[in-house]
RNA sequence: GCCCUGAUAGUUUAUCGGUUAGAAUAUCUCCCUGUCACGGAGAUGAGGCGAGUUCGACUCUCGCUCGGGGCG
């Protein structure tokens, strides 16, 4: 069993061991909540709080990160290893998953959980953020997105109805809005045409959402959320959140963040928006990645994060450690027999040295891709950790001025 | 011993009688955020030594040193 796996790594201290009894529960599939959303600990000094969502497939202790399975797999990991960190829940693409290999294939092998063998928490992007790449976004209405395949040029055109019913065959346990992504950049113009899409969008996507799982029981329902756009503008996310909570969705998302805007921006985005969402509703930063952009938005009440920036950095290099950035190609490391981060306690700091990794990633060899891409996963999920630890404690703020001073 | 051939960044190499001597790789710094595995941007870094020809030589000539090949 999964679960016993984790038990026997000694790593684990108490309080993570509370993680491990939740997860332990949703290894067992024992629901016990009646909410699909409660909070269990809030902080003083900050807007941190640890919660639980309830999903289809059991319990998931808030705040946490999600790496990004685009394709139903963690670049270079398996679902074994996600299960020894424990990772608890990945985020997969409704669009590429839709290009291929298809839901068909996908339901008909059991849903996303089944296939990939992973049994944390699946969730999936609506394929909006696509929009962001010239080489598949042709262009989008009021009825929907034209996407072309980039393998075969086929046109394919995505409505909001159509993205649930993608999302619904995947079988994911947390779906998104279909949503237009702009770009941080954009003028006015552009962003508030954008809103009003996402917006009128969410609404189609929510009616049908509802509407495909009537006959389900509320426990054994998809979650959906819907998507907060508008860019740097504070009216235009304003009035974004205000229709979305209208439409009481499962949960929010704060999208068109971190990609390129300064920091301070950013947080002062998510800062402002974050007022706008219900307490009682989990709030998810997306692709938000990097360890003090976490710590900061955990701080400001969110809930969920994920993003590539750790599994690519750790292709190219760059190693979150206990004391900071580490870029492990350097010649200084060449006959390092030290691990990539002395506090770490995944498998590969216990085994390998930075003279072996910084060889073998030097040298494009899977291997260091690999190892490198499970510590920064790894890292990720104890900093998770340590934050509902130092929130159970009352000192997170103290440990959030830590995080943030190391990775400025 | 003789003949041929080569010598340019740490390495592999391009080019030229007047050049900011170009690149790859290595090195250093920075970047990466709802994925594009093996990535991007910038920086540092070079004509073996000594003569000669020439207004001017990394380039042509000679010698030396070192390497590669051939003949004895």
């Amino acid at each position: 069993m999964a679960f016993k796996m984790i038990k026997n790594q000694r790593f684990l201290s108490c309080s993570e061991a509370r993680l491990q009894d939740i997860q332990e529960l949703r290894f067992l599939g024992c629901q016990k909540s009646k909410g699909f959303f409660s909070i269990i600990k809030e902080d003083k000094k900050t807007k941190a709080r640890i919660g639980i969502i309830e999903t289809k497939k059991g319990p998931i202790e808030t705040p946490f990160f999600m790496p990004v399975a685009t394709k139903m797999s963690v670049k270079f990991l398996t679902s074994e290893d996600l299960k020894t960190m424990p990772v608890s829940a990945v985020i997969s693409n409704t669009f590429v998953l839709h290009l291929n290999p298809g839901e068909k294939l996908i339901k008909k092998m059991g849903g996303i959980g089944k296939f990939m063998n992973y049994n944390g928490i699946n969730a999936t992007d609506s394929g909006g953020f696509q929009m962001y790449s010239d080489k598949i976004y042709e262009k989008s209405n009021d009825k929907g997105v034209f996407f072309k395949n980039p393998s075969s040029n086929e046109r394919i055109f995505i409505t909001p109805e159509k993205d649930m019913e993608i999302q619904l065959d995947i079988n994911s346990d947390i779906a998104m809005c279909l949503d237009e992504m702009p770009s941080v950049k954009g003028d006015r113009k552009k962003i508030t045409e954008a809103v009003r899409k996402t917006v009128l969008w969410a609404e189609r996507c929510k009616i049908h959402h509802d509407k495909l799982q009537k006959k389900l029981p509320k426990e054994k329902r998809q979650l959906l959320w819907g998507i907060i756009q508008g860019g740097l503008f504070t009216d235009l996310r304003e009035k974004c959140a205000k229709k979305m909570v209208k439409m009481d969705f499962d949960g929010y998302s704060i999208g068109g963040l971190a990609l390129g805007e300064p920091k301070n921006e950013e947080y002062r985005i998510v800062k402002f928006t974050r007022k706008f969402i219900p307490k009682n509703k989990p709030v998810y930063l997306m692709g938000v990645g990097s360890p003090d952009e976490i710590v900061e938005a955990v701080s400001q009440g969110v809930d969920m994060f994920d993003s590539r920036f750790p599994t690519q950095n750790a292709r190219h290099g760059t190693i979150f450690t206990s004391e900071g950035k580490l870029r492990i190609k350097q010649l200084r490391y060449f006959e390092d027999k030290k691990p990539l981060d002395k506090n770490c306690n995944c498998f590969v700091c216990k085994n390998y040295s930075r003279s072996f990794i910084r060889y073998q990633l030097k040298n494009q060899e899977t291997v260091g891709m690999r190892l490198c891409t499970y510590h920064n996963i790894f890292y990720l999920q104890n900093l998770m950790r340590q934050c509902k630890e130092e929130i159970r404690k009352g000192t997170f703020n103290s440990f959030k001025k830590k995080i943030m001073k190391l990775y400025s």
